[in-house]
RNA sequence: GCGCCGUUGGUGAAGUGGUUAACACGCUAGUUUGUGGCACUAGUAUGCAUGAGUUCGAUUCUCAUACGACGCCCCA
């Protein structure tokens, strides 16, 4: 048997339809954003992605789905969603564009070549964000807002902000130096990986989760010490935005991320979902106000956020979070010998046209079996279609809720359905109804939420 | 790259060094039923990831490989 690729997912059946539904809802958001869409190439020169995040970490030597194509040319699949989009800005030229900032958001498949576990695959979906020609405090405030609402409007309700800032570049550059000055009495007490760290990237040494308790990595310096003045205004004024847009969050100085290009603002957002594995973090981004120029376009200052479709579809099913996704059926025909079945056939084609979701049998199963199948449908009507009732122009419509039975004549059919339908969908189905919390995020009204006053 | 655990039918799974691999769901047929959902009866894996080894004999023990799960590193 052939089997998929390590590390790749294939989403079918209900699951499938959590991620159409994140989908619209993301596209929602960002239309009253006023984000636009982009597409860019789900592979790039790899030269993009190397110089773009930097030759050193782990991430380009071994993480990257690298491969030379058959013309000879070094490509990569796309690890990340803002080197190219980032790339496309220079290209066309968009910071030539009177329209400023440029606001767009990606949503599309990344690639990563890592050993797989819970929630990482290397194969994965990212919906990210980026606003590129402002320098404005309000515009970070405005990027973690967008993911914090998204992250409510999906119905996840433990949603934790943690920012931090890392200053300009030469407030960056000072706060590297007192760390390792800092660190480097102690490397003993360090456990072996932060000791490499230490090496290779001295920041990610307050990321780590061995010596989370030393006291040596309590009492280092933080990076808001070493910010200059500048940087220290600016940060307090994204804050302050932040209070305006009635956006919680924590200031998180252990958060640094892994990428030389990041300055000023950065954010991860957790998601408090038991069953999440080690990591809760759901989505994450920050300012990058060096890359553009890194890349060679002009500089630009941007910010962006990212966050894994995969992740946020497994935080809605472990929260068991009530979404609007219709699974079911308005009618299931039925029927037993030929006549009936070329009747069911057309039936159903007239039904559908006629705007109802409508299924039958298509295995040959005993009316037994095609009872069940209704049922597993959760067919609002059933309809048994019977040679007698047709040559009455009649058929039998059983509501398999009520289990109410009615004839019904043919040519009525539509409006009945109509009618009974419609009636029926008065209440929304977002939440359970049994035990309704206090939030409705489909942001219908909803009959249950009237009824509990 | 490193570590730990796992791999049994259509599905969820129990289990054992030795004739017929438990149970449940599903499915099929039948009894009953005003056209199903309840109940009952019967059927439904010559096979327990692959390869090698130990053994009189292995699904069960050992090793390797593949795949999966989780964790570390790293995290765009």
């Amino acid at each position: 048997m052939i089997k998929r690729q390590k590390g790749c997912n294939d989403i079918y059946g209900k699951e499938a339809k959590i991620w159409k539904y994140v989908d619209t809802v993301i596209d929602a958001l960002m239309e009253k954003y006023n984000y636009n869409y982009i597409r860019t190439p789900i592979f790039e020169a790899t030269e993009l992605f190397h110089r773009g995040v930097g030759e050193t970490t782990d991430i380009v030597s071994k993480e990257s789905y690298d491969f030379v194509d058959k013309g000879g040319r070094e490509v990569t699949l796309r690890p990340e969603g803002t080197a190219g989009v980032v790339r496309s800005y220079i290209e066309n030229k968009m910071y030539g564009d009177p329209n400023q900032p440029v606001k767009v958001y990606y949503n599309g498949t990344m690639y990563r070549y890592e050993r797989p576990q819970s929630g990482r695959d290397r194969e994965l979906t990212q919906f990210g964000v980026e606003i590129l020609g402002s320098d404005d405090p309000m515009s970070d405030a405005e990027v973690i807002s967008l993911a914090v609402n998204l992250y409510k409007m999906l119905g996840l309700k433990e949603i934790k902000v943690n920012i931090n800032s890392l200053g300009d570049t030469e407030s960056r550059k000072a706060y590297r130096e007192a760390l390792i000055n800092y660190f480097k009495p102690h490397i003993d007490s360090l456990c072996d990986d932060c000791r490499e760290r230490f090496e290779k990237n001295p920041l990610r040494i307050l990321d780590c989760k061995v010596d989370a308790d030393n006291e040596v990595l309590k009492k280092a310096p933080k990076t808001l010490d070493y910010l200059n003045d500048e940087s220290r205004d600016r940060f307090l004024k994204v804050q302050e935005y932040l209070e305006i847009m009635q956006i919680k969050y924590e200031i998180n100085p252990n958060i640094v991320r892994g990428l030389d290009y990041y300055n000023h603002t950065v954010f991860e957002i957790e998601a408090k979902v038991d069953g999440f594995g080690s990591n809760n973090v759901i989505g994450a981004g920050g300012r990058y106000n060096g890359l553009v120029d890194q890349l060679g376009g002009p500089e630009t200052p941007c910010v962006g956020f990212a966050s894994g479709i995969g992740r946020i579809v497994m935080a809605l099913e472990l929260e068991k979070v009530k979404l609007p996704i219709n699974d079911s059926v308005d009618l299931f025909l039925m029927y037993v010998n030929e006549d009936e079945k070329k009747y069911a056939a057309y039936l159903a084609q007239e039904l559908r046209l006629a705007g109802f979701v409508v299924d039958t049998e298509y295995t040959d199963r005993a009316l037994k079996g095609q009872f069940k199948q209704a049922d597993r449908l959760n067919a609002k009507f059933t309809c048994v279609l019977n040679s007698e009732d047709l040559d009455n122009n009649e058929v039998k419509i059983k509501n398999n809720m009520t289990k109410e039975e009615e004839i019904i004549s043919l040519d009525v059919l539509i409006y009945y359905l109509d009618e009974k339908l419609s009636s029926m969908d008065d209440e929304c189905d977002c939440c359970d109804h049994d035990n309704c919390g206090d939030e409705c995020h489909c942001g219908d009204e909803c009959s249950c939420h009237d009824s509990e006053e």
